[in-house]
DNA sequence: GAGCCCATGTAATCAGTTACATGATTAC
DNA sequence: GTAATCATGTAACTGATTACATGGGCTC
């Protein structure tokens, strides 16, 4: 995941809509680009300094009553330029990574329940962030109805909801298989997790 | 990404199948594990010297005519014993990144049909994955029939179907949406690329 | 003779995570 | 009093990518 340098753009492109602080910054990243493109402090200072350095972002101290100082970072003209010229690069990559397919994959040697409760692990989780995503494109399809200026936050959330559904669908059918699998051995052991819900949407809320 | 090597279980998994020299894991992987979690030459090579003086592998020559030596390696008991160890240990992490949905994001700026392009090629790409995984998961099919032995592998394929199918049914979305944003601004411009297929399924071959 | 496949590896660099450090304010 | 939130940052580390280097054999 080297090269390309993603998290400059995050930055600049959050800081094209409204000045903010390191901290602001991270709370935008953490309700919005986070779920495809995650960034922690570790990386969002350090790049801000930078960032000043090629003037790009200008730093400037906010006021704060009380504990550290508060510095609010603005985007400079040629931050946007950056910016853009960015976007209309084309070339985009995904970076995708699981830790459950290569268990799964080598699994062989475990039971069918011990791998059934590993992809009930998974889809517990996947099937939370696929609530929220669900809920997070209602709110936003409500508010396009009259301001078509959230379909790009709109675009991504239905992204999410799609990926997040797709995890859930194969979950519950890698699940059914391992379960055949498993009875026509061992005897029909039903564990307590196993209380699953027919369709995705009526999971946890 | 850091944190809990996996690429060191991913070695150790193929090497308990079958010996193995780092050239040949390259080419496992490629063939494998690679769609969900990739590994590269720069990573073999030293996370295989790493693993045989912590003793979880033995390096061997393995005959070979001309050009550079051949190195075969094999798993040894303590390499399996921490491998099981590994496969048991619950607490998966994801780790995805997705360019084109940073620039959708930020895309406000972009007239919908520079951003229709960008995911114009990013349906593309996946469906070329979506379809060869489909011609995976069916040859798997057939030989499962007769040995279950490839469950594992088809849980992985049909995982890897399943998500390529949700990202080409957004892009398809997503693209009708932003052309009937552009339709309602520009006059409908008909770029060349957007021969799009009804279905995945028919897509490239 | 060009180009691909076999086969090994190193070096440089970067991206990203985690843990640490500090300290005030606010709400329970 | 204790926990959470606000707010800044650094240091150590490691995972991962990319480019480089070498060289024989095989096929067109």
């Amino acid at each position: 995941m080297s090269k390309e340098n993603t998290t400059v753009y995050i930055l600049l492109g959050l800081l094209r809509h409204e000045p903010m602080s390191g901290y602001d910054l991270k709370k935008r990243i953490d309700l919005s680009v986070s779920r495809f493109w995650d960034v922690g402090y570790g990386q969002i200072y350090p790049t801000l300094r930078t960032l000043e350095q090629q003037e790009l972002v200008t730093k400037n101290s906010g006021e704060r009553s009380g504990g550290p100082d508060k510095y609010v970072y603005s985007i400079t003209e040629q931050g946007r330029d950056v910016l853009e010229r960015w976007l209309r690069q084309p070339g985009d990559r995904e970076y995708t990574k699981y830790e459950i397919l290569v268990k799964l994959f080598f699994g062989s040697s475990m039971s069918p329940n011990e791998n059934i409760a590993r992809i009930q692990d998974f889809r517990a989780r996947q099937s939370t962030e696929f609530n929220m995503m669900g809920r997070f494109k209602d709110s936003l399809e409500q508010v396009m109805a009259e301001n078509p200026d959230h379909l790009h936050f709109y675009l991504t959330a239905s992204f999410g909801e799609k990926i997040y559904r797709a995890y859930v669908e194969w979950a519950d059918e890698a699940i059914a298989l391992l379960e055949r699998k498993g009875t026509a051995i061992d005897p029909p052991v039903q564990s307590e997790e196993s209380a699953q819900n027919e369709t995705p949407n009526e999971a946890d809320c």
